[in-house]
DNA sequence: AATATTCCCGTTTTT
DNA sequence: CGGGAATATT
């Protein structure tokens, strides 16, 4: 004992070691809430594996600790530097969803739910949704699937189950909602799926009402960290709370200022209301920056200070002033990307290293623009997009067999594979065996595996029934590892084969194929023990970011969320336009002041140097488009920045045939809204009545002192906006 | 039953 | 522009 606290009190001072004096309060806090308000590159990582560690070498086991992260990327490296701390073993280190998917799985029964229970993705969830609307006797176009996915995903992460939501709904649309929420909550059952909000919502619930359990995983999760607290949603601030109910061992970090994640039900008050929800709390405020040049740290606090709702802080830092901050004014996309890979490609040649360079954007179509310009250049590059090679056809295939043989009840998935590779099973005998199920009101899996007699499916029903055979032969591979079970499955049902067709291509099916089959065997080197149902989940929970690999030699390309938590020597930030950064869409009102951190979180991953850049005209949809530039770009200090000019032919550029006269927007189009002044050289002064902002056109309806009324395009009108106190 | 073609719609960010 | 669904063709 005695040599134990000996060893712990030396590792102690060493984990104290070169910290600041607030980071050093932070490490070294024991018992008790804990929050760590941490501005950008203020070595929050740091504090909070060195704190990992310090507890583990003084007050308690690295078992009795949780660390809950934003991405499984985050998750591993923060496991990774605290074991290079020698204190990680036993601790553990998870996502939110991964977290909750494992211990729903361990305590299934007291969840009254299968253990086997399948993930859906959002095809998946889509796919019920639609499904749950038809069942309700609705059609998917009047309400389409999409929008009443997100009426119902909110409702989730309110913790509003079906009936709580039926009993909140007033409006004709809310409670038509409730009763399709209700029938896709008994179609999840049925499937024995979860969708990803449940997974949170699950817990939650269980931990509320299971005491026992609770006090169970108290005593197991002494001290609990929860990373990016400004961007957790009801759920997941539950769960939190629960879990530290006794002991109140939260420790929360997290910056209000990048907060990003509202759209997704992410509570900002979470994290301002974190001292009255413990009022024995510690506050600690990290705000030197260690990451950023001065220019760029200036800069980005000028931007959030725009902000109204907010908790102002003092961001320093004690870096040289670095070069300026630069904006690329460029002519369309392709210039911008251009630009961007030719500046990219130099600098590389130079000796700079790829892995620091960064291209963030707001929107992933903005991407594609940007890789053909890198690849002209011949610069390697890698996308932030984890979640696309599991949303390929092939791979989703073969992941449908998996699961159909670890889940029987997952309908969505047997359905998929029914009929793929093509087995003359067509859709009327899919419909029929269906309608067969449901008559006997036992599972497809049952009518094709059951052995009952399928004669009346004519000619069709050798095929089902070899089909069932197949599926049973497969079934035993559960048991085996994911790679076997995969690589069996691939051969087995004729996927490989049916995909062997063209292989030249570099991302062909095939290719695709070994792949997976490669991630697997990679999950089974750092999980042996892990079951094929273990590696569906990994695949479930994958995020974007998840596939970026820090020395991949790669120049990064990846969207604004994607990068928070990064850092990168140059950042270039693309399509500051209004409406694009800020985003917004048409008639739906945006929330500027998250689009403003969303740019914050941004600039803040810069450690030298910062470019942003806007084009004047962009594809959209495949059609040119003028565009405004961002407002953001005139709240930065501009002593600051550094213009880069426009192409030289700008404004000399002709209208070539087939080009379209656009017209053209007025400058200060951020400041007009329905209520403004505005005054026409014929008309003379009027007041916007309506205000609607199109891709293309933007119309006003305007109602003048004469009394007449107005309909225009503003583009080709000759209204100015007057300011209030110019009326005279 | 399988494949080819057309057309129409929506249109962020993500676990 | 791109995916999905409805429609046409073999």
């Amino acid at each position: 004992m005695g040599t134990r606290r000996e060893h712990g009190g030396s590792a102690a001072a060493r984990l104290l070691a070169g910290l600041n004096e607030p980071q050093r309060e932070a490490v070294s806090h024991q018992d008790g809430p804990l929050l760590i308000l941490a501005g950008p590159g203020s070595g929050k990582t740091r504090v909070v594996t060195h704190r990992a560690a310090y507890l583990a070498s003084t007050v308690t086991d690295p078992r009795h600790i949780l660390a809950i992260t934003f991405t499984n990327k985050a998750a591993r490296e923060m496991q990774e530097r605290i074991a290079a701390l020698e204190a990680a073993d036993g601790m553990t280190v998870s996502t939110f969803h991964a977290f909750c998917a494992r211990l729903l799985r361990q305590y299934a029964d007291r969840a009254g739910m299968s253990r086997n229970f399948t993930i859906l993705d959002r095809e998946d969830r889509r796919k019920a949704i639609k499904q749950a609307v038809e069942r309700s006797d609705l059609s998917p176009t009047n309400w389409s699937p999409a929008a009443v996915e997100a009426v119902i995903s909110n409702a989730k992460n309110e913790m509003l189950t079906a009936d709580a939501f039926a009993l909140s709904a007033h409006d004709w649309r809310r409670n038509t909602i409730a009763r399709i929420y209700k029938v896709y909550e008994k179609l999840l059952a049925g499937l024995e799926g979860l969708d990803f909000d449940d997974l949170l919502m699950r817990v939650a619930a269980l931990l509320e009402e299971d005491d026992e359990l609770r006090e169970r995983l108290e005593d197991r999760f002494r001290y609990v960290l929860v990373d990016e607290y400004q961007d957790t949603n009801a759920a997941q601030y539950k769960i939190a709370r629960l879990l530290t109910q006794e002991r109140q061992n939260l420790c929360a970090t997290g910056d209000p200022d990048q907060s990003i994640y509202g759209w997704r039900g992410a509570d900002i008050s979470n994290i301002l209301h974190f001292e009255r929800d413990y009022p024995q709390a510690k506050v600690v405020r990290l705000e030197q920056n260690y990451r950023s040049t001065q220019k760029i740290l200036a800069a980005a606090d000028a931007l959030i200070a725009v902000n109204v709702h907010r908790k102002a802080k003092t961001l320093w830092t004690s870096n040289d002033p670095g070069p300026a901050i630069r904006v690329f004014d460029c002519e369309d996309e392709r210039e911008e990307a251009a630009m961007i890979a030719r500046e990219i490609g130099s600098a590389v040649a130079d000796g700079a290293d790829p892995n620091g360079i960064a291209v963030f954007y707001r929107v992933n179509s903005l991407s594609r623009v940007l890789e053909e310009a890198l690849l002209q250049d011949g610069v390697r590059y890698q996308i932030a997009r984890g979640v696309e090679f599991y949303n390929r056809k092939e791979i989703k295939d073969v992941l449908a067999y998996l699961r159909v043989l670890v889940n029987p009840s997952d309908e969505i998935s047997l359905l998929r594979i029914i009929n793929t590779p093509p087995r003359g099973i067509g859709s009327t005998t899919v419909q029929r065996i269906v309608e067969r199920a449901r008559a006997g009101n036992v599972r497809v899996f049952d009518v094709l595996t059951g052995g009952g007699d399928l004669s009346d499916l004519g000619r069709s029903a050798d095929r089902a029934r070899q089909f069932g055979q197949l599926l049973r032969e497969l079934a035993a591979l559960v048991e085996r590892d994911a790679p076997t079970a995969l690589d069996k499955v691939m051969g087995r049902s004729g996927l490989r084969a049916m995909y062997s067709g063209e292989e030249d291509m570099d991302d062909s099916p095939a290719r695709n194929l070994d792949e997976l089959l490669n991630a697997a065997v990679v999950f089974h080197e750092s999980h042996p023990d892990g079951t094929v149902v273990d590696w569906l989940e990994h695949a479930a929970l994958i995020s974007d970011v998840d596939a970026v690999k820090d020395e991949s030699g790669r120049v990064t390309l990846m969207t604004l969320h994607a990068a928070k938590g990064l850092e990168f020597d140059r950042v270039y930030v693309v399509g500051l336009e209004d409406g694009l950064l800020p985003f917004r869409r048409q008639h739906d009102e945006c929330d500027e002041e998250e689009e403003r951190r969303l740019l914050f979180v941004g600039m803040t991953r810069a450690k030298r140097r910062l470019t942003m850049s806007h084009a004047r005209f962009r594809m959209i949809r495949g059609v040119a488009e003028r565009t405004v530039r961002s407002p953001f770009l005139d709240e930065l200090p501009g002593d600051e920045l550094e213009w880069s000019g426009p192409a030289p032919s700008r404004n000399s550029r002709k209208r070539s045939r087939g080009d379209v006269d656009r017209g053209r927007l007025p400058e200060d189009i951020a400041r007009w809204e329905v209520g403004i002044l505005v005054r026409h050289p014929v008309c003379g002064l009027g007041r916007v009545m309506g205000f609607s902002r199109g891709p293309r056109r933007t119309h006003v309806d305007v109602l003048f002192k004469s009394g007449e009324r107005k309909n225009w395009v503003l583009e080709f009108s000759d209204l100015t906006r007057v300011e209030f106190d110019e009326v005279g």
